[in-house]
DNA sequence: CCACGTGGTTACATCGATGTAAATACCCTG
DNA sequence: CAGGGTATTTACATCGATGTAACCACGTGG
């Protein structure tokens, strides 16, 4: 603060004009050698450093993106921020986040917020926008979804085939002789999310099978955590009837479920198989391991990056929205008898 | 971007001037009831939104602050972001997320890069950085210090005492008759890290127990995650003369420990006993559960945006810095026998 | 020897919002 | 009703960087 350094100083110290400082900074061509050295030192010397606020001001881009998830401290979460921002830094540009908390007024704050103000543009992971949501709030701000594509598909979009995932892993246990595979997490109706997707798939693979479905089944979650995997797994070991399989629609219920599954002496895989999703770090590593549909999150921060920045760089570019559908591989490990 | 709305587009709106609409926008409180009314809804109506380049140009300040940590995917790290971001946001700011990886020059970018450059100060997890580095690179720039203080202290600085937290958690494996305790993660010399000092607070306890200290049971690790804990824990199995219990530095080694050691046949609480540091999520649900340091991190949170905030408010105070000291508690779960 | 082209440099306006200070409108007191 | 405030509004300059267009000094071709 004390003091700063513009680029009007560089130039008197210099000897140049304030442009000329500009056009060195800028790497605009047609400088002098000689200039271009002696304006060089003088930024040296007098430690200057340019001002985002007004370059920003006149060129109208900042060459920050945000990323907006639910929570952070939900490792599928973190360790996909971790890619995006890899991804990022590669295109040079550096990555804002924001949380929502799966909250609506969060989420809207991410579109016409502060962040949105100060960025160029958002992937988001939404949980309760809907396409018009979207459409109204920010028609002129690049914008891509994770996860699931919102509504009408307007918006680019980046995501796994959700269904064909919950399927494998929904098959996985079938073939392995399970019968009454309850879904935690799941989702028959509401929010137009994943979590429905994936009960879709689950559904699907059910009938392939010629099982049963049985709308008990399928648990819904307050949210995504250990504690309310362990809470559903408690409900559901409880039960006169319960499960023989669970699957869970996130890691961190998988392994809150096998917590609370082993102080109701049942283990797994003994008693109950178990199947997450996400592969987060923990899967690898907990007694048992979890078996997990591992998406490819490396290509999905990838395809998010560059979508977005594709919309940034060419926003008249009416061509309809791109979806890209990333990877995945059902991983099986010792919580589903691998 | 097509056609953004400027200030004197709701002013020519509402009739009055580009100034007005900037003192209903401030709540300035001499602006006529009426005007401020037909002000506001020209500002709805044109759907305006105050472009931040142009209002920081002009006050010289951004809002946002930086938070750098190692690594997001480390759980104590994105648990403590979330409270940060918390924190900030009830003080009206915006975090920006900085990644560091542990590297140097990372490190320095958040203290000069861009992160820096758009924020008005920083919070900073350190690993590699030293006292000069921070007073040679950031002289006017506001910096809270997460975890240790470094070199001289001139800084301020946020964290638990992790001398006293590391000997009482030693002291509780030596009151359960463990005496070859190896410390996962653990360093004698070399940066003047957390790891440091808990290494002292180690031996102190060691010390104070009179039993001899052991130099080949400080372990280092390269990293702090699960898998680190568990080639470290193999390394252990694999000794002649194995330890009989771990202090692991953080709860990721901890976790990751356990698992190796159920791989050799080494059961824990069984055969080890097992303490972490951090109170992640997972250690509460995992088989065993495991004894954990439980810092405060909403305490550290809110003392460093609130030491920030001040710092930025009244940079010339030139009152010496201030050492926040947060609590912390020793929770005892199974894989200490909890 | 002139017109013209090109490299190098600069003056000026501008991005959008706001602080300063001055202008205008309004109200009360005596 | 004049004088002296107070409330409200506005003109203007400014934050720092850069796009535009003009300028100067050469050198070259004709």
């Amino acid at each position: 603060m004390a003091a700063r350094v513009r680029i009007k100083d560089v130039a008197a110290h210099a000897g140049v004009s304030p442009k000329t400082v500009s056009n060195v900074l800028n790497d605009y061509e047609h400088v002098a050698p000689a200039t271009r050295a002696a304006v060089r030192e003088s930024i040296e010397a007098l430690g200057y450093r340019v001002n985002l606020a007004g370059r920003q001001l006149r060129r109208g881009r900042t060459g920050m993106i945000t990323l907006a998830v639910p929570e952070l401290d939900v490792a599928y979460f973190s360790e996909l921020a971790k890619h995006v921002m890899t991804a990022a830094e590669r295109r040079g540009c550096t990555v804002l986040l924001h949380q929502t908390d799966g909250r609506r007024d969060r989420e809207l704050a991410a579109l016409s917020g502060f962040e949105a103000q100060i960025t160029d543009g958002v992937v988001l992971s939404a949980l309760t926008l809907t396409a018009r949501d979207l459409a109204e709030r920010a028609p002129h701000l690049p914008v891509v979804l994770l996860g699931e594509r919102h509504g009408d598909g307007t918006l680019d979009h980046v995501g796994i085939d959700n269904v064909a995932a919950a399927r494998e892993a929904t098959a996985h246990l079938l073939a392995r002789g399970r019968r009454r595979i309850a879904v935690v997490g799941g989702a028959l109706r509401g929010r137009q999310g994943t979590d429905r997707l994936r009960t879709l798939g689950y559904r699907e693979a059910l009938r392939a099978a010629g099982v049963p479905f049985d709308g008990e089944l399928v648990v819904p979650v307050d949210a995504f955590h250990w504690l309310d995997g362990a809470r559903a797994a408690r409900a559901l070991a409880e039960r006169p009837e319960p499960p023989d399989a669970l699957l869970c629609l996130n890691d961190h219920l998988a392994l809150g479920a096998v917590r609370a599954l082993y102080e109701y002496g049942l283990p797994v895989p003994g008693a109950l198989d178990v199947v997450g999703f996400d592969d987060i770090e923990a899967a690898r590593f907990t007694i048992p391991t979890i078996s997990t549909i591992a998406p490819d999150k490396e290509g999905i921060a990838r395809a998010a990056v560059d979508l977005l920045l594709d919309r940034i760089e060419r926003p008249d570019r009416e061509s309809g929205p791109s979806h890209h559908v990333a990877g995945y591989r059902l991983i099986v490990r010792e919580s589903s008898g691998g």
